[in-house]
Formats: C-alpha cells, structure tokens, sequence
DNA sequence: GTTATTCGGACATTTAATATCCGAATAATG
DNA sequence: CATTATTCGGATATTAAATGTCCGAATAAC
C-alpha cells in the first residue's frame, strides 16, 4: 500500500504552478529543476496531469505548462487519481467463490462484507483528500514561510515563468 | 496505491478461523484449500499474521493455526498493517529542501501542509478500518449466507479443523 | 521555410509483489 | 526414549510494477 514517489511530485509541481499570475506557466524542466528531481520523470507524471486535464500543456519554443482551471477547483484528490489511476486500492478477487464451498456467481451481486469494509474505508480516504485543494496548500505555505523564503522564490520565478499563448 | 492480494487472503483466513470452538485450529494448507489459492504463498501471509501476534501457530502433526485473540479484538486495519507494513503509505521525501529555493533542514521541524494532508487522509482510512473487527464480518457472513451454505461450511470445517495443544 | 525548443510516448532499469521450495521444530507413535 | 510423519518458518526464484531515461512529433519564433 504504497503512493508513488510520482504523486509528491505532481502535487508539489501543481502547488507551484498555483501560484503564477494567469496565463503563465513553466518548463517541465525548470519544474524538475525547482524540485531537485529527474526532469524526465517529472515530465512524465506533468505528462499525466494533462491528461486528466488538470494542467494545460504548450509545446514548442517558450512552452510549458500551467493549471487548466482554477486552483480552488483542483484537489489532492484529483492529482493522486491522475497519477496512481482511479481504480480501488483494495480488489476484490471473489475467492469466496472459490475452494469446496464456494459460492454460485449468482448468488454473489453484492459485494462481499471485507471488500465493503475497505470501501469504506477508501471513500473516507478520498473525501479527506477532496477536501484540500491547491488554493488551501498554497495559503497555508504563505503563512507559515518566512518572508524571505517568498522572496526567495520570487526572484526563482521572474527568471523562469513563460509566458504562455492563450490558445494551446 | 494498491493493496496486496495477501491482505485479501489473510482477512479470509482469520474469518475463517474467527468461526472455530475455543482451542481448535486449521493448518495452512486446508485454509489456502478452502480459498482455491497457492498454499505457500497463503502460509506466507499466515506467518506474518504470526509474527503480528494475530494469530498462534502450533507446529508438527495435528499442527495449526488459531486466532490469538478474541475475534472482537482483532480489527481488518491489524491484518492489513501485519502484511502491508505499519508505514505511511505517503512517503514525504522533503522535496521542499532541494533546488534552488530549498529550505534549511533547521526550517523543516513541522510536516510540510501537503504531507499533513496525505497523513490525515491516511487516519481516516485506517480509523474506518479499526472500526471493524472479524467479529463484525462474521455476524454479518452468517445474516447474509444461505442456510444451506453455511451448512456446507459446517461440514467442511468438521473434516479440516484440528484440535491444538493449549500451550503452543 | 527553417530552426530551435518543448512536449509526448516508447524504451531500459530497478524495486517490490508474487509464488515456490527446502530445512527446523514439534507432536504422535512404537 | 528414539523414530517418524507432519507442520510451520525463513530463504530462494519468478513475475509485475514502479522508477528512470531516451528519441521522435509537434509547435512557435524567426
């Protein structure tokens, strides 16, 4: 039961990307850059957040990436689907259909009790997560840096923010 | 994000071994026969539950397994974590401390919000986990099944259970 | 039209999950 | 008490998935 490094990253990335003025985006490589990581990694996991429409891509000279819609709308929830799939993370077999007694396929079409269990669980899981969006981590990042950490990455982004055309 | 088949497995078998008299076990392999799964892969995850103190084994002839505890104090988040690990399943590899802008570590005392987030998810899932004991799976099995169904599991049980010594 | 630049998917590599086997330990038996 | 049959326990292969890398397709600037 393991989350995929993949996921720190693309949550880091979009948290970043919140933060640019409108229209603006950055480079896979200077997102990678940024983070300390592999920038063909990073690419790839920005690769799938476009997929999932979470982020808008640009190619070619001066192209790169930002959010597809507003940072309130976009949840850790949506970026850990996009990354890891949105299948369950517990997948029921049906092995009670297995074995001496085990039980006819029609008499099956509820869900077993463990596999309702960790449904459950999951949904409880996914709720949390649905319920912090990127505007939320970027606020609580401004309030607890210090001020010249900021400043910092002001500076960081001036030199790296792309402008982006409007019509991708 | 996936959960192993073990955990699957092992719930099953501690259901199972949930519905035995006081002091009687099944050895590994009628537990893997009764699932219509790979024996040694089944006692794999038995050991682990042994090692997690779930469950007593007793070795040599008429050997077994039994549930070490009450069924009401043995909850699906025990049996998960005995396989899975107790570890986080978001790895926070403090990213914020790398690149250009990186935090000093001195500046990392508190989670980062986006860790907090993950962690918080994370006690959800597991609290609705806790929530429910094989005590809880059982009562439910025996509602929802078919007398004759659970007949066939009484007489199955009558020509795999084993009686174990008391003092493993 | 040409060129520089960037994303996108296909391709290796490493790690973890899955499955299997053989030795250590134990209880029954003579 | 020694022997033997039986069972669990850890060490060992195999397979799938996560991780990491590369080159071609597409786009914008010139």
């Amino acid at each position: 039961m393991q989350i995929s490094k993949g996921v720190e990253w693309a949550v880091h990335a979009a948290s970043m990307m919140a933060a640019l003025p409108e229209g603006r985006g950055l480079k896979a490589a200077a997102l990678a850059h940024y983070h300390g990581v592999p920038t063909a990694y990073m690419a790839k996991q920005l690769q799938a957040l476009s997929k999932a429409g979470i982020v808008q891509s640009s190619r070619g000279a001066h192209g790169g990436y930002r959010l597809a819609k507003p940072a309130t709308d976009i949840s850790l929830w949506d970026i850990t689907a996009a990354i890891e799939g949105h299948g369950p993370a517990f997948r029921c077999t049906e092995i009670r259909q297995n074995g001496p007694c085990g039980l006819k396929r029609k008499d099956c079409k509820r869900p077993c009790q463990i596999a309702a269990a960790f449904s459950s669980a999951e949904r409880a899981f996914r709720d949390s997560l649905k319920a912090v969006t990127l505007a939320h981590i970027g606020l609580q990042v401004v309030r607890d840096s210090e001020p010249e950490h900021l400043s910092d990455i002001m500076h960081w982004l001036e030199s790296e923010v792309m402008p982006l055309s409007d019509t991708p």
